[in-house]
DNA sequence: TGGTATAACATGGGAAAATATGGGAATCAA
DNA sequence: TTGATTCCCATATTTTCCCATGTTATACCA
């Protein structure tokens, strides 16, 4: 059995001059209970910096190991950009990873960033950026209604 | 070998100035026996809070996770949009949850709320805005009476 | 059947604990 | 040394926990 863990809800916290943030809570409690940790690299396909657990990259490494086929040769090179940017995010004593200049700059994040769930992943954003890109994806799924619905998957 | 349980009834409580609301004693049995967590968002479909298991959530990111590629474009707005928007709702000793302003102001909750089972999720909604929607929904299900019968096939 | 005792629940308010965040001191690297 | 990075305090909030009380539901007994 498999110990249930998701990154959920929308954090804003503020990032110092030294590109200190808190990280939320309930994400440092996630990360505690596994005794892992925080990895964080740019997000592919949005002005974002994405984050999960070192175990999420672990076992993607090991699918991409084991099965020839699931993955395209496109999506092995993504993976290759991912590893190589990707890089460990441990947390002080008061809750705070620092992230660099890099990430920052990928996110356009200065004074503040907002943490958005994303169950085995999260994302970091730029707070007005989040909020636009947040209504783009509500109207999409306005339109593609039924595929969104968390609905109670049978068996 | 799944339990059984179903969020049922409609319950009134009151929501206090700091946003506590007593959960249904039913729906802390559900929660405790399955030593799980209740998980709550905004409806997408209606000015109203959602909530679930935790597990329920955690199945659809476990079916995202082996349905779709790392990198798939609709799986990343998809989890946006529902674990960006879900948070835990855990219970104190007294029974209560807390309930934030986001969802609170999404569905027009002031004084008091009605919890409102769905079987797998229940929803809670203002006392009045629910009352409106009763009567509309027993009102619709009179008029499309004949579709309601069991030889539908849209299961 | 009515009435009472008991337990479970809802709810208000305040105390205690956990967070977020600013500002250094200490450590390290080149 | 200089700049950067890590670590540690201090503090203002926010959140959680705990106790007290009124209410409602349930059990039990005469």
């Amino acid at each position: 059995m498999r110990k249930i863990f998701l990154f959920m809800d929308t954090i804003i916290n503020k990032v110092d001059s030294k590109g200190r943030v808190s990280l939320p809570s309930d994400y440092r409690a996630i990360v505690k209970e596994l005794s892992t940790e925080i990895v964080c690299y740019r997000s592919l396909s949005s002005p974002c910096i994405e984050g999960c657990l070192e175990e999420t990259l672990d076992k993607l490494a090991q699918d991409i190991e084991t099965s020839t086929d699931f993955f395209s040769e496109t999506q092995d090179n993504l993976t290759n950009l991912i590893f190589g940017d990707a890089k460990r995010f441990p947390f002080d004593s008061t809750g705070r990873i620092v992230l660099t200049d890099k990430l920052l700059s990928h996110a356009g994040i200065t004074g503040s960033a907002v943490f958005v769930g994303k169950g085995r992943k999260f994302q970091i954003w730029n707070p007005e950026n989040w909020e636009k890109e947040e209504r783009r994806i509500r109207a999409e799924a306005l339109k593609n209604r039924p595929s969104l619905k968390p609905q109670e998957t049978d068996k």
